[in-house]
DNA sequence: CATCGATGTTGAG
DNA sequence: TCAACCTCGATGG
């Protein structure tokens, strides 16, 4: 599945061409039909990532919980936010949290209540194309984008809105979008105290703790475990978001062996995985992909940036030399996933 | 065109 | 520990 990142564009999608409108919610495969007659009728008030998770907060005070497992995905349609816009929503809901959150975010004593903010929110109707886009001269009124793993434009639309392809779970139609859920593995309505409990069983995400109380609550958790930092990573309870690719990379660069435990990671090399979850984490919802190198020269990135097989140090890199050291990159099952390491630069 | 595997999680055994 | 979930791009014939 789509790692944190992708859920937080989602998210962010949501939020930019969905909240404030009325929605009409059905499940053209049938499977939520009871779910989608909870939430039709309703304006969507809300919309927020932590971590895989995704929450979609309505006025009746429902909310809709989506999973996406590891092949699930949204498609959107109508005027909706691509490229650039995308990056800008971002940081129009952060500001919004940090304003929200008030005075003492550190100390989380105040956590105020009003979300109430960004609900009245005018429609914000798809602006230019951002960098990655294509067909943005003549543009078209309505576009349609695949938000998973990975992310695609398709062909502009001739007519709104469009039928429902293949095992839809549940469609959202509002009057000027839809968005279209597919192969979740989790779907289902909450209600307040649900959201509390499914955000309660979440590591921090550093897209929705404060740096600072992110960084301790992971730093203990992660520390006090005999398990594998390698496990660790990928335990979403210990800390949100983090996949397959990411664990490796990060891995990679501390230079930190996967099966080191969590006991005997130094504080501050635990600090700094923090760090640069949260640096990976902005990263990928600016850009819509992951890249997890760095120090490339223009060329090397604007290649990697177009070939998957150019974006990592590691992931996916069995047998080849690692890009360091030279060493054949070796792979092995860590929590029944495929882990790719270096045993020379993580020694 | 058939088969495989995947950036994930749950729950049965 | 492993199958199931249910989708689709990549791979091979």
């Amino acid at each position: 599945m789509p790692e944190g990142h992708s859920v937080h564009r989602i998210a962010n999608q949501f939020e930019q061409s969905f909240v404030g409108h009325r929605i009409e919610a059905s499940s053209p495969q049938g499977r939520f039909a009871a779910g989608a007659e909870q939430l039709s009728g309703a304006t969507m008030v809300d919309s927020k990532a932590v971590g895989k998770q995704m929450f979609l907060e309505f006025d009746n005070g429902l909310f809709l919980h989506v999973h996406l497992g590891l092949y699930g995905a949204w498609d959107f349609a109508g005027q909706i936010a691509t490229g650039a816009s995308m990056a800008e929503t971002r940081t129009r809901r952060m500001a919004t949290r940090r304003a929200e959150n008030g005075k003492d975010p550190e100390t989380g004593k105040d956590p105020e209540t009003g979300k109430a903010a960004e609900t009245g929110t005018p429609a914000h109707v798809a602006d230019d194309d951002g960098e990655h886009s294509m067909a943005s001269i003549g543009a078209p009124r309505t576009r349609r984008v695949r938000m998973a793993e990975q992310e695609k434009q398709e062909d502009d639309l001739e007519s709104f809105p469009p039928e429902p392809v293949g095992q839809v779970r549940v469609r959202l139609l509002s009057d000027t979008a839809v968005a279209d859920l597919r192969g979740p593995t989790k779907c289902e309505v909450l209600d307040a105290e649900g959201v509390d409990t499914a955000i309660s069983k979440l590591g921090p995400d550093p897209l929705v703790d404060s740096p600072k109380k992110g960084g301790d609550r992971f730093v203990a958790i992660a520390g006090k475990k005999r398990t594998p930092i390698g496990l660790l990573l990928m335990d979403q309870s210990v800390i949100s978001g983090i996949g397959n690719i990411y664990r490796a990379e990060m891995l990679f660069r501390a230079r930190l062996n996967p099966h080191t435990p969590g006991t005997e990671v130094p504080e501050e090399t635990l600090r700094a995985l923090w760090k640069d979850w949260t640096k990976l984490l902005k990263s990928g919802v600016e850009l819509g992909q992951m890249m997890t190198m760095d120090g490339l020269s223009k060329k090397a990135y604007a290649q990697a940036l177009k070939s998957r097989a150019d974006r990592h140090w590691v992931y996916h890199r069995e047998g080849l030399p690692c890009r360091v050291c030279g060493t054949n990159i070796v792979m092995e099952d860590m929590g029944g996933r495929k882990l790719y390491w270096c045993p020379v630069d993580q020694a």
